[in-house]
DNA sequence: TAGATTGTTAATCGATTAACAATC
DNA sequence: TAGATTGTTAATCGATTAACAATC
């Protein structure tokens, strides 16, 4: 209940999120046959700061050794247990289109800690579809099948239309965790999360950045944000000069 | 240079990020024939705060009427005119497997802002292929396509291995936008932004909270945050009872 | 005018970072 | 012991939120 030194209570959601960033590298590094890295070396293979990275680590607890810096595979092992990678949670894909099609078969899932149990669909032209281990199940088989196998994360890869539907009936079968790709958001119950991937967010992220670049490269390069509402009545002069 | 009122200088990173959210949950309203929403009921529909999302849209100008709300059209123009998204960003996608293939025929694309110009792949077994309007070509085709059209933005969907060269040849040809699907972190120069789209990444902070949520069942409920390190381990022995 | 809702203020909260004492 | 590097402190920065005056 008290804070003690390295008591690890609510591991901040900023550092959540870089947990697997740093777990990607220190891959990486472990297949380089790297046996030890300081928090300089794993900071710039992550992309971020040092101090970031080693507050971040504190918070899981003191895995490292002053003066040397972290044992790699040790530090793989604590992270992975973190984020409960050292058990495998069962994955359901609802939605065999192309990029349902494209996440059945990804590498990503082959890392240790999921499994990609069953794959759905409501068309009849995919159901029965054979992809690796897996047949194409019914989108109403979905209730027979988490009755008899306990699922912990659904996968949306539908069309915007039904990915609402599809959702509510992932929750209604106990999922409580979902991965949307679909250009919607999702409403759900308070105790389930969400989270979403979505291309068009992150290409319009992009734009907004590409703009200010435009623009502050037609102004002189510093400055960029000094634009008093500028920047995109520039960017599009700009773009109609260029093109 | 001073902060008059509404001086629209530096949109803050989580505001951006941010808006397309927005701009997707007003397509939405929109479409439904909705002229005129509230700040309640634009952030409930983009599952934010109100207090939030009038923030946020302050910093693009005054765009409300109060005691009335948004019009969702004119609302639905400013943001995608900040977002840059009123002109075309040509895109070139680099890697042409299955996930490549699937975002080249994808309609987020097809929004308003992005065009996707060119296909680039190394295998000779697939350039040549026919994906919707384009031909994929050689990836040694790069430097000269770039020669004769301007890039915007490039998207990596290469495996891995080649994922940071494939980069380094896009930032080469004067990309200074990557989208990058590839299980690595690429290391760019100053002036170019990555953004990531992480399968893995979002699984494993999924798992994460799928384990705090199965501890704190066990654990009758409350107090998920008070483990002293005990959650992962938790987990593991109600997975090996529960399975 | 009365009711509704924005845009902004100010307080709070959480995240980042530099710096350095602890310690291998 | 001297050099290196962690883990933690404390200062700073940015983001969130409630509350409300401005105003349609």
């Amino acid at each position: 209940m008290s804070d003690e030194p390295s008591a690890r209570r609510g591991i901040p959601d900023a550092t959540v999120a870089r947990l697997p960033v740093y777990l990607r590298a220190l891959g990486a590094l472990a297949e380089r046959g790297t046996a030890t890295v300081s928090s300089e070396e794993l900071a710039s293979a992550a992309g971020v700061n040092s101090a970031k990275l080693r507050k971040d680590l504190s918070h899981l607890g003191s895995y490292g050794t002053r003066g040397v810096g972290y044992d790699v595979e040790y530090l793989v092992y604590q992270i992975s247990r973190e984020l409960g990678l050292t058990q495998d949670w069962p994955v359901v894909i609802v939605g065999i289109g192309n990029l349902g099609h494209a996440l059945a078969g990804y590498a990503g899932f082959a890392t240790r800690g999921f499994e990609v149990v069953a794959l759905f669909d409501s068309d009849p032209a995919v159901v029965g579809q054979q992809i690796g281990p897996l047949t194409v199940l019914p989108l109403d088989a979905l209730e027979a099948f988490t009755a008899e196998q306990p699922v912990a994360i659904g996968v949306v890869a539908t069309p915007a239309g039904p990915a609402q539907a599809v959702c509510d009936r992932l929750v209604e079968v106990g999922v409580r965790s979902v991965l949307n790709f679909a250009p919607v958001v999702l409403q759900v119950p308070p105790g389930v999360d969400v989270r979403k991937v979505d291309l068009s967010t992150e290409l319009q992220i992009l734009a907004f950045h590409e703009q200010r670049k435009a623009v502050a490269e037609a102004m002189g390069l510093d400055d960029a944000d000094d634009d008093g509402g500028a920047a995109a009545a520039a960017a599009q002069a700009i773009s109609a000069v260029t093109s």
